[in-house]
DNA sequence: TTTACCTTTGACTAATTGGTTAAACAAAAC
DNA sequence: GTTTTGTTTAACCAATTAGTCAAAGGTAAA
């Protein structure tokens, strides 16, 4: 039994930890308060993972490979370009809708501390490369308009996220603090985005 | 020489702590390194502001009219549409260069504390409807095409404020952590981004 | 010079919080 | 059934930190 116990405890703990942390951030949490959430004692989370610090981190990572998803998919499928952005927003888009809290928490961490991030990426094994060259050599065949390739997925990373990390401050100045005004907007978002993107980088 | 003396050090408590507040936020900053930053003593500060609380509502009120640059002037000008919009993105931009840490500082504290911030807003006395109804009068007249004003508003925000507010996650993937090189691709933003957006406002 | 007022400080306090430990408990191994 | 091993807990510890206070320092008015 020991093996289903401390999975089922370690996945406790995780769960709370993601929870809490998500939410506020690795200052703003209490050791205390993710033990709370996940029923047990305190002493438990330093015998499953040491210390802060260490849990910290393997929820970071965690959280980090979900917001890298499944991209490959659709970056070495045969669909002509204009489609593939289109599915990468839209997926992207999705994962936020279900995980509203991860871009604040990601934007966070970042700035907190960036040397921590650039190990989490390595050891993630992200090649942003492949995107840029895929993009580049569509410029050149023509099948999309000039222009530096990183602008162009800062620009589609800048459309999609920055709505979920600024929710509160756009709700109030833009919607009245009308909650469900501004989820329905979130949805019809996918679309505009989309809209918007591909206006821009269409060779007329 | 009272006057002259209290204002010094009011002064001298307020860059210091917009300083370590901007780059630590709430929860990160400590009393004592404001303290030290201002170089005077800790009771200091509780005796001119009485909590870290207090002080941090005066920091977050200054540092909020900060981002809300001079754009009645933009507003009422008689300049056509585009080029209003135009005016608007590079004198973001150009805010954003000055002050690079307030994009994410401020999306922390809005998420830390939303409440606070709704309190913050009415007390600046800004009004987005302003913006909005100009927006939805020049696509009536046919000189911008038809969408929810709302949208391009946010569009514009995202595709400003997202590359300052990201920039250590930026930077690594798209730059291989090159400061100087993500330093000249953000003053080339102000053309890049203006162009992206008129190009998809454009009536054709 | 003295008085009165405002500013500044060092030392202190109370509360919070990450982390430890010894003992209780439970489950498997013998 | 007893021993051994791993899990969980309550109580505790040490460090940090926001906030207080009484006393000292300085300045202007009387």
């Amino acid at each position: 039994m020991n093996e289903i116990k401390k999975d089922n405890t370690e996945e406790k703990i995780l769960t709370a930890a993601q929870s809490v942390f998500v939410k506020k951030g690795m200052d703003g949490t209490r050791m205390q308060e993710i033990a709370n959430e996940a029923g047990i004692n305190k002493a438990l989370l330093h015998y499953y993972f040491r210390s802060k610090q260490k849990l910290f981190e393997a929820i970071f990572n965690k959280v980090f490979s979900q917001i890298f998803p499944d991209i490959k998919n659709m970056l070495y499928s045969d669909k002509p370009i204009i489609e593939k952005l289109g599915i990468f927003i839209e997926k992207y888009i999705d994962l936020l809708m279900k995980n509203p809290f991860l871009p604040s928490f990601i934007l966070k961490e970042v700035n907190r501390d960036p040397e921590f991030l650039a190990s989490v990426i390595k050891k993630q094994g992200i090649n942003p490369d492949d995107i840029l060259n895929l993009l580049e050599k569509e410029m050149e065949y023509g099948r999309l308009k000039k222009m530096d390739p990183r602008e162009l997925m800062i620009n589609i990373l800048g459309l999609s996220i920055f709505p979920f990390a600024a929710r509160p401050l756009l709700q109030i100045m833009f919607f009245n603090n009308d909650k469900k005004g501004y989820s329905n907007f979130l949805v019809n978002r996918k679309e505009t985005v989309k809209e918007f993107v591909l206006n821009s980088i269409l060779v007329k």
